[in-house]
DNA sequence: AACTCGTGGAC
DNA sequence: TGTCCAAGAGT
């Protein structure tokens, strides 16, 4: 990208991105979005919330959910959190879904009206730099510099910036905010960001289709797969830990409701050990006749794989959850791979077929 | 300023 | 298989 050019570039990329049909079910269509309709804030907050470090496959039938449940703020507002625990279950970053119902309830108590700046917006939980830009942009129509994962990585290579991230962020920051222009600032956001999903891909990107690629300093130097560059990562160590599934004999389970704070804060799980580099010692939650199961469950957090060892009994105490009252579904991962590997193991069962990989 | 915090898909 | 990666925020 040269000095100058920002303007075409930024016209060539819109002009893609008008002739683009990605459908998203937080976005409204170009024919609405010619008429005048705004997007809904709500929609487009719980989306951007939604969306931080996780794919829009990943979302959509999350975003479909939560809407229908809860479809406005002050509904959400209202929600108990248990409910929004459990219908956040296996999306992730659970401290997004804490920080949703804060931020919801703070919304709905000022008014039920989302602050319109990305000033405003920042001072709410769980908002971001990002997500404050990104609403203020698509929601309000402020012309907020909006830089995610993608935008760095198309910045990076329309201006062949070869500072290894995280130390090229103010540089990428400041070249995104050449690029944001003054008109239709929400779709320019969301070009930049379809752009960088679809076409300037982290690995093998397809600059034959890309619509700035004349405008772009690292594919005529032919280094655009290399960009942004970035310091080699730490490798993730491995942790043990014990997993114990009661099971009493009306069907009810016994459950903990895991701490707010740290790993998988405020999510239903299965009492056990700590997680630890080393063997972890044995911690029934109670008095009986454990049997450890010949599989363990295998999972990877950002951060180092865990490998639990399950065990099962059957026996009666106090504070069980009920059959009727227990989902799978509303448990994060993890821990519904320990209830998919117990559920099995508490049957009867012909030969020992081996678990599926990573369970 | 580093570290923590999930998950599923692509290679 | 394992590694990398995603529309980041909080501490």
């Amino acid at each position: 990208m040269r000095d100058g050019n920002e303007a075409a570039a930024g016209a060539a990329l819109l002009s893609w991105y008008d002739a683009q049909a990605r459908v998203m079910p937080w976005r409204v269509g170009p024919a609405d979005r010619a008429a005048g309709v705004r997007p809904d804030p709500y929609h487009v907050w719980l989306s951007e919330v939604m969306l931080q470090q996780t794919t829009v496959a990943a979302v959509r039938d999350y975003f479909r959910r939560f809407t229908a449940r809860w479809p406005g703020v002050a509904d959400l507002a209202a929600a108990e959190d248990g409910a929004v625990m459990a219908e956040w279950a296996g999306l992730g970053y659970y401290a997004r879904a804490r920080n949703l119902l804060k931020c919801a309830r703070a919304v709905a108590a000022a008014g039920g009206r989302f602050p319109e700046t990305a000033e405003g917006l920042r001072a709410l939980p769980g908002i971001g730099p990002y997500t404050a830009a990104a609403v203020a942009a698509i929601a309000f129509d402020e012309p907020a510099v909006v830089v995610d994962g993608n935008v760095e990585r198309v910045v990076a290579r329309l201006w062949a910036v070869e500072t290894p991230m995280p130390a090229a962020k103010p540089a990428l920051i400041d070249r995104a905010g050449r690029l944001t222009p003054r008109r239709r600032p929400g779709d320019h956001a969301q070009a930049m960001m379809d752009l960088g999903a679809t076409i300037c891909t982290p690995r093998n990107p397809a600059c034959a289709l890309c619509p700035v690629s004349d405008f772009c300093a690292a594919k005529a130097q032919g280094i655009a797969a290399e960009l942004p560059r970035k310091t080699p990562k730490p490798e993730k160590p491995t942790r043990f830990g014990l997993a114990y599934v009661a099971f009493a004999p009306d069907g009810g389970v016994l459950l903990e409701r895991r701490p707010d704070k740290g790993l998988l804060g405020g999510m239903l799980g299965f009492p056990g050990s700590d997680w630890a580099e080393t063997a972890p010692a044995p911690c029934p939650p109670l008095a009986a006749d454990w049997t450890p199961l010949s599989h363990e469950v295998r999972h990877t957090f950002t951060h180092f794989h865990l490998r639990l060892r399950v065990f099962v009994a059957q026996t009666e105490g106090e504070g069980f959850t009920p059959k009727s009252e227990f989902s799978p579904a509303a448990l994060p991962t993890v821990m519904r791979k320990v209830w998919d590997l117990a559920e099995a193991g508490a049957l009867p069962r012909r030969g020992d077929a081996p678990a599926p990989r990573d369970i």
